[in-house]
RNA sequence: CGGGGUGUAGCGCAGCCAGGUUAGCGCGCGUGCUUUGGGAGCACGAGGUCGGCGGUUCGAAUCCGCCCACCCCGACCA
């Protein structure tokens, strides 16, 4: 490949646009440009790279014994209809009409058509199972599509569908779905962390998603630094690291707290701390008003509140509701002699004593508030987010709360799709049965984003070797000069027989330019041809990676790059 | 969908508040000469429906209205 026959349109700015590295390297590097919001076209070095990912991904999934095929994006609403999920997904999902009005959608996952394509087959339990993959671009209509390659409406995705006569059967094929996705990660040096997982629109019982943790993901992590658990935030599991509430019983008594509404305000007016008070948040769900109670140093999850709730179709009270539920004083509400409103107290409020919560009487609090003896915490639920210094449910060790950028998520799904678009076998008794089923995504071009976050520096990227556009990088730094030029076509030759994807830039261009262009792309080997080829008979070779710099004879460095890059990260 | 912001040459921006000739700057691009180990120099040159539509005005990039697109925060969500 010759720089100067292949677009790549470098920019010496950063995009006004672009607000995180992978966004601002890729289209600075001329490795994408963008079309409409969340929407990218990959230029020829950016489709390389994702081209690499999805080969690994591709190599792991054959490992796994997963057999490709090609689905089409565009589905029949029938398919979808069939399962359900025309009503449930939403404007998320983009839908069309062909000329006769008959309804379409552009495929945001397979699940219909993969399973419609099994059943079809009417299978016995001897086909089974099957684990079927695709890797295609999925169309999802975000509500708001950002930072680059990360939340796009238009994404490439491997999706895997697993298809079996158990769950004993699935079971193994989840285990072997979830080391590939391991290998995958660590194959294009990702390190990755498995978390439990909510099913969302999925559905299913079992989850789990990869995480690589990073600032700018999008997604919230709990894990423990000791053992293994982690878990998304919607659903983690913690123990408290303190104690909520003073260790004895103290007598109930109303004060006078004027003005003070915040916990942390009543806590220091009272001399107390938020590890003693209670936060009462107020939801309101259709006309039913609910106050939730959770210890006053914590946050509450709505996410969690959502599934105890069986709805996410709740909000925070507004100002203007107030007047709707006179039965509470907003700011000044606690547990004790409430009624009227739906309560749900966390799971840490059992057995505390000592408490400080709004007396439901404007500027008054109520302190040595008691569970069990002034109020009774039913129903006891887990609503409350974790925070730091939280230790482990399974090990006791501490619980660590970071961001994480999602590239991959597994589901059991059991009988979800089977029953409803009637796929079954047929088992050994001659019996009908559903066929038990297992999906498995991985976002390759949010991967390709995910790795650029992990592999730059201030110069630009800098690609692992198994997944960069090209491997090796001549520049020639004074193409007028024949000696360079034959020797930098030499090597470009050589290494290119000798099966390694070469980039040569013999553009008349001023070195800096080239040095500086070849950083930015980050393929990580350049080979510098230059002065010291015409003066001395030698060439540099720069890591990208480390910036390690090495001078060998011109003559033999064919082997000498061999080398060199097989130890470069 | 709520809040905030932006839209002027391929990219990054100034000009707008206080309307007034051929709308500027840097980078990039083209041609020529010089230069070639970390974003070269000189000379000449091309490139613009000032996001769109409508209005006010003798006159609109600039003021007003509507619309569109894009970005950020939130809500929401694989």
């Amino acid at each position: 490949m010759k720089f100067s026959k292949v677009t790549v349109p470098t920019l010496k700015e950063k995009p006004a646009d672009a607000e995180i590295a992978s966004h601002e390297l890729l289209i600075r590097a001329g490795m994408m440009r963008s079309v409409a919001a969340g929407i990218y076209t990959f230029l020829p070095l950016g489709s390389s790279a994702l081209a690499k990912v999805e080969n690994i991904v591709r190599d792991e999934m054959n490992r796994a014994g997963a057999c490709e095929i090609v689905l089409p994006n565009l589905h029949p609403a029938e398919a979808w209809r069939e399962s359900g999920r025309w009503f449930q997904y939403g404007p998320e999902m983009m839908r069309l009409k062909d000329r006769q009005g008959r309804e379409f959608c552009l495929g945001p996952t397979a699940e219909e058509l993969v399973t419609l394509a099994v059943s079809r087959s009417a299978p016995s339990y001897r086909d089974l199972p099957v684990n079927l993959y695709q890797i295609q671009t999925k169309y999802r209509d975000e509500v708001r599509p950002r930072f680059g390659l990360l939340r796009c409406r238009e994404f490439r995705m491997k999706d895997a569908y697993s298809f079996h006569t158990s769950f004993e059967d699935l079971d193994d094929t989840y285990r072997r779905m979830y080391e590939a996705y391991v290998a995958v990660a660590k194959r294009c040096s990702l390190d990755v962390r498995v978390v439990e997982a909510p099913t969302g629109l999925i559905g299913g019982d079992i989850s789990h998603e990869f995480m690589v943790l990073s600032s700018v993901g999008e997604d919230i992590v709990v894990h423990c630094l000791e053992c293994d658990y982690g878990a998304n935030s919607e659903l983690e599991r913690h123990r408290p690291g303190k104690k909520f509430g003073t260790e004895n019983s103290l007598p109930l008594e109303e004060v006078h707290t004027p003005c003070l509404v915040s916990v942390s305000e009543v806590a220091s007016f009272l001399d107390s701390s938020s590890e003693n008070v209670i936060k009462c948040v107020l939801y309101v769900a259709g006309d039913e008003l609910i106050a939730a109670f959770v210890p006053g140093y914590r946050e509450l999850s709505e996410a969690k509140l959502a599934r105890i709730l069986g709805t996410d179709n709740f909000h925070q009270m507004r100002e203007d509701e107030r007047e709707l539920f006179p039965q509470v004083t907003a700011g000044f509400v606690g547990p004790v002699g409430l009624s009227g409103v739906k309560m749900l107290f966390d799971e840490e409020l059992k057995g505390a004593k000592g408490l400080i919560c709004g007396a439901n009487k404007f500027d008054y609090h109520y302190r040595g508030v008691e569970e069990g003896r002034d109020f009774k915490a039913e129903p006891l639920v887990d609503i409350a987010l974790a925070t730091e210094g939280d230790r482990c449910v399974e090990c006791g060790g501490e619980l660590a709360i970071a961001r994480g950028i999602e590239i991959g998520h597994i589901f059991k799904l059991g009988e979800k799709y089977s029953k409803p678009l009637n796929a079954l076998f047929t088992d050994a008794d001659g019996i009908l049965k559903p066929i038990i089923m297992g999906t498995y995504g991985i976002g390759t071009s949010r991967m390709l984003a995910t790795i650029v976050e992990q592999h730059h520096d201030e110069n630009g990227i800098k690609w692992p070797k198994a997944v960069a556009p090209v491997d090796i990088e001549v520049i020639v730094l004074n193409p007028d000069n024949d000696e360079q030029s034959n020797m930098g076509r030499e090597i470009y030759q050589k290494m290119m027989n000798a099966g390694f994807d070469v980039l040569l830039d013999e553009r008349e261009l001023s070195p800096g330019v080239k040095f500086n262009d070849a950083d930015l792309i980050g393929v990580p080997l350049q080979v510098i041809v230059g002065k010291k080829t015409s003066e001395r008979k030698t060439v540099d070779l720069k890591v990208r990676y480390t910036g390690e710099k090495l001078e060998f004879e011109a003559m033999d460095v064919g082997e000498k790059i061999i080398n060199v890059l097989e130890n470069v990260p």
